[in-house]
DNA sequence: GCCGCAGACCGGCATTTAGCCGGCCGGGCC
DNA sequence: GGCCCGGCCGGCTAAATGCCGGTCTGCGGC
């Protein structure tokens, strides 16, 4: 359905909408009509959805972080997880392959409540580690 | 800072970011050059941000992942940010305090598109580790 | 007043880009 | 082989863009 011209092509797409179709083709290693011919392939079949404008947002009022969680030997996500719902900051919990075995995300006020959580995180019976990386920024973010 | 005409304007470029900038003048009821100098200063005032595509693809991710990446010395987010927004898979990057540099979310539809965009992650300038770690489910997701 | 200045706007010109279309080429098929 | 089809190229003309000079208006200082 998509080949690797199309991935390039939604990826220069993606960086700046409103290139022009002869850039787009420098991109994608086309001529200008045949790049034309595969946006609008991937318009008419649907992949391409609609070109929209990104704007200035302005919420991210608190400190977010991801925490590394691994478990002790022989605990789970299903006895780990009800414990965290329990700590309204938790935003998410993802449980991974490797090395970590369950990212928890965190959004709270202040770096001292994260200090806090982080302890209360610690606690919860089958966490053997709890390791903290501060979200400094989200560089890219879509959907 | 922002007038009735700079509404206008951008509700136009969202329902289509590709629009000519006479389409566009149209819809604002003035003339091609101050439309285009309006343009640029919304974008030079950093209330445009990105002209971007929005695509169907992006509703039910078949494999979800998180790719912890570490930089080569020197390098940092906005050297390597640039190229993975080019990667249409990638959701999101975080960057990190920590012993991880940047946190890269991925969502497509299998194991080997994974595969594939691992590998394109890892050779990406700067980038000095790139570990994944394949979401098995979110127990608990919230706002 | 009135002068100069700055910002927003318009219109014209040369250049660039887009829309359109005929033609080329390689692969699959009878 | 001969045929068709999809993907691609390049040329032609029309449209859009970049650029810039010029007009108008509001504003502050003299």
């Amino acid at each position: 359905m998509l080949d690797d011209k199309d991935r390039i092509l939604i990826g220069a797409l993606r960086r700046n909408a409103r290139e022009s179709l002869v850039g787009l083709a420098r991109s994608v290693g086309l001529s200008r009509s045949a790049t034309q011919e595969r946006m609008r392939r991937l318009e008419r079949d649907g992949i391409i959805k609609a070109y929209t404008v990104e704007l200035a947002s302005e919420q991210d009022p608190a400190v977010r972080a991801m925490i590394a969680v691994t478990f002790d030997p022989g605990f789970r996500c299903r006895h780990v997880v009800p414990h965290l719902s329990g700590i309204p900051e938790v935003v998410a919990c993802h449980s991974l392959t490797g090395s970590i075995d369950l990212m928890v995300i965190v959004a709270c006020e202040s770096n001292a409540s994260l200090d806090r959580i982080r302890d209360a995180i610690s606690a919860v019976p089958g966490v053997a580690t709890a390791t903290t990386h501060v979200i400094l920024g989200t560089p890219l973010a879509r959907g």
